[in-house]
DNA sequence: TGCAAATAATTAGTGTAACAATTACTTTTG
DNA sequence: CAAAAGTAATTGTTACACTAATTATTTGCA
């Protein structure tokens, strides 16, 4: 049998491992919650949608910087969705470069119906965890965001 | 000018968010580090390449426990690392499904030529980060990461 | 011993992400 | 007001993640 051995030691070389591999496990967390209630989306695809629920028609470069996606990527999620036809790309009559994406009646209720999966995950993660190490986490996190700021 | 909406509010829906979103920086900002230096590897070769050299010789499986990535993963970063010959497969005489992966010169080399770079990245990341909150993130996204276990 | 179950690696298909380049349209400004 | 600069969306390429299926080999057990 194996010893796996981990690099250990020096303060600063685990903690980037340690928060990509939670990242990582949470995201797949959520993907198998969404999967194994046949949801029919992706995690990412639900971030999209969350978005516009909160604020409907926004652009897809909007939508890009709210959920810190890039164009391309957002293109892509939004064909898929479009097929699904949880949303709808509304030509923007004040400038014709633009999408005003919006929510289909199917998407609202794709919302309804994922919303209690999104949430049960959630109490999953955060189990344990006091508001106090969340807001420490918060503010860790949004620190190191900030000193990557490119 | 469009207000983007955040989602606000409830302290449980924010912090997997922020989680995701400093990932996914973090991880752009080693890419890019790695790119503007030409050092012609991903940072998930990084990953592998850097556990071979904390322990050279282990096979896929092994490498993808030790990474936390999947077994498919694995087998392609691999073909990636053997046709830059940073890496070979040498054939494991007591179990022939597998292979150890070792190290080769080139490896050694360019692992030689990549800490550096990868080491400037990480007093960019943490910086303004006390020892005390560092220790307390793992401890936190070590919760989460125990949480989530499968 | 012999056959079923487990394991190691691979392949295929879909989705996400980064980057670069392109097209179409709008704004700036000279 | 025309040319240049900037912006919104798309397309193409490469790479990684997840699932499922396949092949080859080894292990476990009846």
């Amino acid at each position: 049998m194996l010893k796996i051995e981990t690099s250990s030691k020096t303060k600063i070389e685990v903690p980037g491992f340690i928060l990509e591999r939670t990242a990582k496990r949470m995201k797949q967390y959520f993907q198998r919650a969404l999967a194994s209630a046949d949801a029919g989306i992706t995690i990412d695809q639900w971030v999209i949608l969350q978005q516009l629920h909160i604020q409907d028609g926004l652009s897809q470069l909007h939508l890009a910087k709210a959920t810190y996606k890039d164009a391309p990527t957002v293109t892509r999620i939004i064909d898929l969705l479009c097929k699904k036809d949880l949303t709808i790309r509304v030509p923007d009559e004040a400038d014709r470069r633009r999408f005003k994406i919006q929510l289909t009646e199917g998407g609202k209720a794709k919302i309804e119906e994922v919303l209690p999966i999104i949430k049960e995950a959630r109490t999953v993660a955060w189990n344990n965890l006091d508001d106090e190490q969340i807001t420490q986490l918060e503010v860790t996190l949004n620190q190191i965001f900030d000193n990557l700021e490119f």
